[in-house]
DNA sequence: TTAAACTTTCAATATTTTCTGAAAATTATG
DNA sequence: CATAATTTTCAGAAAATATTGAAAGTTTAA
């Protein structure tokens, strides 16, 4: 495979896979693309790369940017506004931490900690078992919330060096 | 907030949340009400309670099942199935943490395992960065994918005495 | 200024995903 | 068996999501 194959297939896949992780396609590619690109790109280089309109390559980018995976940057003399993607490995997977614990964690969190307002003395067996079922994914939920935040302050080697020495003998 | 009003909350908003999830609303719905019910329900049942068709009904059963959240139960002298849900927090987030890592992650170590492949002799700077990256992305996943076999045969108590002690000081 | 270069927006369209409901298949019962 | 009860399938409808492209908006520089 030659590296020209093999970022075409880098590129491919990432927007496949993403499909998988709830991110769309078009988002998927143009960080793939940024990510494996030497030189910073702009939205008409993106465009025909990976044959997206402008509002869609437009759009993505600006989310890219919302999530802190992409930047722009300026080029002296040019007018037209350039793209760079966060080449740190860890640091992107922080970053997608943090962007997956507020969309997919607090949210869970918020609603868990309403539901706990129950009156749980008045009711019978049922309240009880709901009761304790709130309190449980409550408490898994605030665990993997700390987990995350920890992730999100560690550096990379301490951070797998603990990990699996820990717990995976 | 009576019970009852929680238990629909609950399963309202649990279906919201899956959207964030990747997880398509009915199935959601299905599972919340199924985790919180002390009874098992039949097809007709949910189908009552949620207002959807008996087609979706049967085919988000089939894969809750498949997910290994649900299982159906016979009750004697009845002809038609019932089903449950695991109850047991920690196993569904076991469960569901292996279904994403088959979905999530396996796919992604599969790729990279391809790519690195390719005769990074034969290219410059640019095929090292390439390289580099497949090779810091595949460390990565393999890291996360440890750490979710750990996580899948951990006890929980044992789990997160050891994770919150060692990563939360 | 103003006009060209470039970026953003958004209504219309296309695509993908989910849901319905009725028909087909399966299973149990007399 | 035959028939009634129940489950499964799946083509088409509906809903949700993503994309286009052209118009509107913004910035730069002559």
């Amino acid at each position: 495979m030659t590296l020209f194959e093999a970022k075409n297939l880098f590129i491919e896949a990432w927007g496949s896979i993403s499909s998988q992780w709830g991110i769309n396609k078009t988002m998927a590619q143009v960080h793939a693309l940024l990510m494996i690109s030497m030189e910073e790109m702009s939205t008409e280089d993106i465009m025909e790369k990976l044959s997206v309109s402008r509002g869609n390559a437009n759009m993505n980018l600006r989310d890219l940017i919302n999530w802190g995976l992409v930047r722009k940057v300026f080029k002296p003399g040019e007018r037209r506004e350039f793209f760079v993607a966060e080449k740190d490995v860890w640091k992107i997977a922080k970053q997608i931490a943090k962007i997956r614990k507020a969309k997919e964690l607090d949210p869970v969190i918020k609603l868990l900690e309403q539901l706990k307002d129950i009156d749980v003395t008045q009711e019978g067996e049922d309240g009880k078992q709901f009761y304790k079922l709130i309190v449980d994914v409550h408490r898994l939920t605030l665990n993997l919330d700390k987990l995350m935040e920890a992730i999100l302050k560690a550096d990379e080697s301490w951070f797998w060096d603990r990990v699996l020495k820990l717990l995976v003998r």
